[in-house]
DNA sequence: CACTAGTTTAGAATAATTATAAAATAAATA
DNA sequence: TATTTATTTTATAATTATTCTAAACTAGTG
């Protein structure tokens, strides 16, 4: 349980007014205790069913993206007809079934320490992403 | 350099029939030295410069999904506005430059050994893709 | 309260991809 | 070789996620 308090002060370090609509989004996000893995639809839905007063899908859009831009949210690496977001911004990586399309978060005591040995001059490593494919036995 | 018979033997052996059209875009992306990393714009502008009897947007759809589906190319994972394919299908990972959208591979030798500690009960473990995400240092 | 910059919104625009269904063609059969 | 059948190609329409636009609205500041 996050208070509204808690949510206003995240959007305000982040320069973000905490108007209305950001914070309903906020609260369905952040306001849990297990990662959560999203599409856009996914969150419109939730919100659209929670809520009488409807959010535009044009706000959703602006709020993940800004959220993201912030480091609140990060996009996963997927190739999906919908992009996939999770707010579990630490360090971690996934499980893909390939069955069910199902993503599961790993983190980097399941996973030896990447090392990456090659560098390519002028740029700089913004993120590494290990996406593990599974799938049944048989 | 590939001979079209081998085309045709790749074709065939998957069941595909060695069509003109079908063998001219393996001829782009088979015949080569270095792995193709691409999109379906990529492929069509080549084609449609290359060579004077323009294949359909359509066809190029098709046979791209077909060759994947057999196996021939795999799709990368990254979430971006177009669909990436490598005709490199060995595990092998990936660079992807932010700002020109650019893939550049990198392998084993490059990236300390991977083990993933934690497995899914069942679920067996198709492929293990690491994305480094690089962008300009300014 | 009045101002300003930031935010929300509906709807239009964009663009990748998929679907459709008719025409063309490769392979199989006679 | 001629005929038949199944597959493939094609132009075009349809679909769908996402971005753009510009007007209306609102939060914060003085």
């Amino acid at each position: 349980m996050i208070s509204e308090q808690h949510l206003i002060e995240k959007l305000r370090l982040s320069n973000l007014r905490p108007t209305k609509q950001r914070l309903e989004i906020c609260k369905v996000l952040f306001d849990r205790d297990k990662t959560f893995h999203f599409t856009i639809s996914d969150l419109s839905e939730i919100l659209n069913t929670k809520s009488q007063n409807r959010i535009s899908l044009a706000t959703i859009y602006n709020t993940v993206a800004v959220l993201r831009s912030k480091g609140h949210l990060k996009e996963i690496s997927i190739n999906s007809d919908k992009t996939f977001f999770d707010t579990n911004i630490s360090d971690h990586h996934h499980f893909f079934n390939e069955n069910t399309s199902e993503l599961t978060d790993f983190y980097d005591q399941d996973i030896s320490k990447i090392k990456i040995k090659k560098n390519i001059p002028g740029k700089k490593v913004k993120s590494v992403e290990v996406l593990v494919k599974i799938a049944n036995n048989n």
